[in-house]
DNA sequence: CGCGACGTTGATTTGCCTCAACGATTGTGG
DNA sequence: CCACAATCGTTGAGGCAAATCAACGTCGCG
């Protein structure tokens, strides 16, 4: 079996434990898929066809605005699952991009292959709520974090909670992330560095 | 039956018809309580043990910070679901509120409760799992807007979400929901009724 | 009636942005 | 393999968005 596949199979037993037969399944419906550096998974106007689990490399997810300017919605590095879930399931066009910003490999599963993965083993449905809950949960706390804390605050916690991508990512991606400018965060870590 | 199940019914029914036996253990599981305007559904500190669907009324979930200033993180009105999912997982003490802002009526699951309906009706894993995907799309969406919007913008923006909120609910909390202070969304109110 | 929550206004301050400029690094095509 | 472009990080001057602080009128409610 394609190693990609145990990443996959380790996160979903990390939830609720898969038969043999699960294991199979999943082997069967998701196929391998490959990105080089600033290749697109997703891009505006694109309906989104698949839930993507990544098992190396980095991808953004990001809006651009009527200025032209990017807004990076999250990221997602292995172990990782990421899509957009609005046009998967309305299959309305995407606003927005997804984006490698490593040469990476994923595994994907399409629309109709996962609808009938949840009504054939219906632990999928129970291990897809809870990843999407974990996800939810991150979310709440960023919500939680941008409308109360200051920039500099939101960059520190933001290197506490991902110190690994802290180093994989650009700042001026960290920056976008945080909802600032690219020198505007170069000040705040100049201003860290003194004390 | 109690009218109360009836909205709670008709809300999963939206999603995948419930059979007359689920609906049956609905009713079961699920207990009608009251709260008074300014009632604590869940208080920081507490350990957040149900799964809410409010019937009638508002509800905040607010955080409270180190300056003792509050932050709206959701409104949850009728139809709405409402809970604390990491302290309801984690089974860890909530750093959040939960407190009705006009009395309330709402249904309530306890959490072994809604693990034993998790494994009798495989139903209520799609269920729960869709609405969970429904209120990740209106995060996603919200933190899209915290980065990249002015706070002008994003008070028309959740004026024109929530028309029918922006009625029920006082300015300080809309200004505490969107990031800013009261002052300012007086300011910005002021200045779009000259225009 | 009196108190507390609410909404408003103005003066001042501050956090963060814009614009412009500059080296250092990376990547890429010839 | 080099040359050149593009990306990245940094710095400074100036400007704007939003916060802070203080004051005041209104309203609903106990």
């Amino acid at each position: 079996m394609d190693i990609s596949y145990t990443s996959l199979i380790d996160n979903f037993n990390r939830y609720f434990k898969l038969t043999s037969a699960e294991e199979q399944e999943v082997c069967n419906v998701f196929y391998v898929r490959h990105y080089k550096r600033r290749g697109f998974l997703l891009q505006e106007g694109d309906t989104c066809k698949h839930y993507t689990f990544v098992v190396s490399g980095c991808f953004k997810m990001y809006a651009v605005d009527q200025n032209g300017k990017e807004h990076n919605i999250q990221f997602a590095v292995e172990d990782n699952w990421i899509m957009d879930f609005q046009s998967f399931y309305e299959e309305t066009p995407s606003k927005l991009y997804i984006e490698a910003m490593e040469p990476s490999t994923v595994l994907q599963i399409n629309h109709n292959d996962l609808l009938q993965l949840y009504t054939a083993h219906h632990k999928f449905d129970r291990n897809f709520r809870i990843i999407i809950e974990q996800k939810y949960i991150q979310f709440q706390n960023r919500i939680l974090e941008t409308i109360s804390a200051t920039a500099e605050e939101r960059y520190h916690r933001f290197v506490d909670a991902y110190p690994n991508l802290q180093q994989r990512i650009p700042n001026t991606q960290i920056a976008s992330y945080l909802g600032i400018t690219p020198e505007f965060l170069s000040k705040i870590r100049k201003k860290n560095l003194r004390q």
